[in-house]
DNA sequence: TCCATTGCTTACCAAGTGGTAGGGATTCGG
DNA sequence: CCGAATCCCTACCACTTGGTAAGCAATGGA
């Protein structure tokens, strides 16, 4: 359904024993730091399963190539974020709380912002493994946000269309530029949930 | 200056004989293009010889090492980018309206905003050949922006600061949108000026 | 016309790539 | 405690990687 369709590509499903399970986790950690840092075309197979404690053949065993792994990845971590984000929805906090506690949560996991940065860069050519996965990510996206300021008093003449363009875009672009910070002086450090604010302030007068 | 500081790294500088001139474009020309496909790490000299029609042995005789021709890529486009915005200003357009055409020539040249996107993305991490690059370019459009807000009437509460960020997340953001609505039908095709242009009637009341 | 510079070739290298084969351990339900 | 499933290893495969060595041909200033 994602990327591949077979039956149920290894992901963290409790399928096998318990020491396979925890192997697998570690394997994902190791693959999202790896192809964070060099892209999904950079990463080699061998450094992931070195990073995870196992030989490659053992890592292909999990995951039977390395385009699978990327799938396992990215679904991985889309659990866990949308169910943190329903988590948040449910306890009562506004949708407009709840993106910023996504961003501020994110601040807190470079490797996370920097796999999807890398990544989704790469998986602009039709070509890629996970082309089609970012393009219906960012329709998702952006139909989120356009659904949700229709709902909502813009200031005059902004469309929710383009408002949820802006959104999506600058939670996009924040993100480098707050990983290009990181080397620098910690004062001089991007706050990407300040600037998010900014925007939303900007765009609903309430 | 830029990443190696070697006397004279070849780039487009007039030096040789017209014809190794011509073949040094040409490799220009191909190593955008796969660069931009498969990011730095994932593009591989033969590939990029053999799309300029020469060896690749003969690449490495115009450009040493790999890094050395990703710096000259960069370089390349920095040039002819910033001569083609300087003559906007000099032709008497506004700041405003020169920005707004440089991102409308960008719609017209996929290769180099994949390339930017591609290679920007994998430069977060400190240990890229062309990351120091990426950083002085950001801190560089960040204090453009900021120092053009600041001489203008923002809507009331904005930071000149803030605006700035925003404005180069967005150029960004909409790039990577931009890029993954071409595989799709071309009346949704996403459009960068425009986005851009609202934000920025958004920004600047006037 | 000489001849150093430049341009570019084929041949080669060690290292690394994703993936396969096959076989020993380990695990755990029956 | 048996036996099937799972785990994961070493060894290997063909192929690609960035870079080097050595040499030959074209160029163009003297």
């Amino acid at each position: 359904m994602l990327i591949t369709s077979g039956p149920d590509p290894d992901t963290t499903a409790k399928t096998g024993y318990a020491r396979g399970r925890v192997k697998r986790r570690q394997i994902l950690e190791a693959a999202t730091a790896v192809f964070a840092d060099v892209g999904f075309n950079g990463a080699s197979l061998r450094e992931i399963a070195a990073r995870a404690g196992i030989s490659h053949p053992g890592l292909l065993h999990h995951f039977p190539t390395k385009p699978a792994l990327l799938e396992a990845v990215l679904k991985h971590r889309d659990e866990v974020d949308t169910t943190a984000f329903d988590a948040d929805i449910a306890r009562g906090v506004s949708k407009f709380e709840a993106l910023l506690l996504l961003a501020e949560r994110n601040q807190q996991r470079r490797p996370l912002v920097e796999l999807f940065m890398a990544v989704g860069a790469e998986a602009t050519s039709p070509a890629h493994p996970a082309h089609e996965y970012f393009v219906n990510r960012y329709e998702q996206a952006v139909s989120f946000f356009r659904e949700w300021f229709e709902s909502e008093e813009l200031r005059a003449g902004l469309q929710p269309e383009d408002a949820a363009r802006h959104m999506v875009a600058l939670m996009d672009g924040l993100q480098v530029q707050w990983l290009m910070s990181l080397g620098g002086p910690p004062e001089r450090e991007v706050d990407m949930a300040a600037c998010l604010r900014s925007y939303l302030h900007l765009v609903l007068p309430a």
